[in-house]
DNA sequence: AATTAATACAACCGCGTCAAA
DNA sequence: GTTTGACGCGGTTGTATTAAT
């Protein structure tokens, strides 16, 4: 049996809301707060569905909407962070203050998928169409995934140590995740700070990334060149595109930005062999956020958790600390 | 001026998750 | 442990507006 539709069980109204119908919704929530949502419509004498109100409320009535275009400057940032995140609208809005994830999606949908095809790029995988095309013709499949499984890190900007305040990752049509895929198939590999031979890494052809670590950083005054991703020993230019005849092809999808929050986002890609990523900053000119970067380097990677089902992911600091994350 | 196509925006629908019963 | 209802999310559809013919 199909799951009913809000509001089967009386006549409610549908499509869109009329000005009178905005007035009341506005005036009740102003003055009562939405509470619980399904009994809102009866209280602010509305013949909608709670769901129907809390749309309309979060997408158009809120008073902390900014309304009007969107800047370039937004166009970019949803364009890398749909780049890292896929499309986690709201995740995305999360970083929009005063946007929603509809208006992002309906803009990414409408406006910046043309014009990212329009320049000759995939909108899924953000790469040439060439070479999308190229890394698709063998699991075509893979494309329309491989967006789906970035994972976000978020570190607490008042702790000491490194540590988390939200980690998910996502699942591909089979509820599966990614990631414990790739723990399994070469948890033995999972030591951090391995070095594994050159020889180790598939060509990019075969293109076995498959998921994106994004690591926020809450860190002011701390520029882009305080902040070096490196594997390996390898230093990594921010922003820089890698091809077939870079020697780490993992780093395809890497990409480093300061953005206007005063926060650095680094996203790197996790390799489904079990590498691990440096982050290396020089804190010495960071006034006051010293606490929670102690030492000058940590690296991240999957743990591995002796073979168990159980979906860990590790943070190590450099004094080998570890923080334990954990995902549904 | 009328019609059609394209675009932008708004709203709906179905599903997953979570918490309470 | 199971059921149920509320909520939130992302995909999709509907509608209004604008542009082109």
């Amino acid at each position: 049996m199909g799951r009913r539709s809000c509001g089967y069980k009386q006549k409610l109204r549908k499509g869109l809301w009329s000005p009178d119908e905005d007035e009341k919704l506005l005036r009740y929530i102003t003055k009562h707060g939405h509470g619980c949502w399904s009994s809102v419509p009866k209280l602010a004498g509305l013949e909608r569905c709670g769901k129907s109100c809390r749309l309309r409320w979060i997408n158009y009535l809120r008073p902390d909407l900014k309304r009007g275009g969107f800047s370039s400057q937004e166009e970019n940032l949803i364009i890398q962070l749909q780049s890292v995140l896929g499309n986690r609208w709201s995740q995305i809005a999360a970083r929009l203050p005063g946007r929603t994830d509809n208006e992002i999606k309906n803009l990414w949908n409408s406006s910046i998928k043309k014009k990212l095809m329009q320049k000759g790029g995939d909108p899924n995988t953000h790469k040439p169409l060439s070479e999308a095309m190229l890394s698709t013709s063998t699991c075509p499949e893979k494309a329309s995934r491989e967006l789906d499984t970035a994972i976000s890190l978020n570190l607490k900007e008042d702790s000491s140590k490194p540590s988390l305040i939200d980690v998910s990752s996502c699942r591909n049509e089979k509820g599966d995740d990614n990631l414990n895929a790739s723990k399994t198939s070469a948890h033995q590999e999972f030591f951090p700070n391995k070095s594994f031979p050159m020889n180790r890494y598939p060509s990019i052809q075969q293109r076995p990334l498959d998921s994106i670590a994004c690591l926020q950083f809450p860190v002011q005054n701390l520029s882009h060149d305080q902040l070096k991703l490196d594997q390996k020993g390898i230093l990594f230019e921010p922003n820089k595109e890698f091809n077939s005849r870079t020697p780490v092809p993992t780093f395809s999808r890497s990409f480093l930005s300061a953005q206007t929050d005063n926060k650095i986002y680094a996203g790197l890609p996790f390799h489904p062999m079990g590498t691990f990523n440096n982050i290396h900053w020089d804190s010495s000119n960071c006034s006051g956020n010293k606490s929670f970067f102690d030492s000058n380097v940590f690296s991240w990677g999957l743990a591995d958790g002796g073979g168990s089902s159980d979906k860990t992911l590790q943070l190590h600091s450099a004094d080998a600390e570890t923080t334990d994350i954990k995902w549904s």
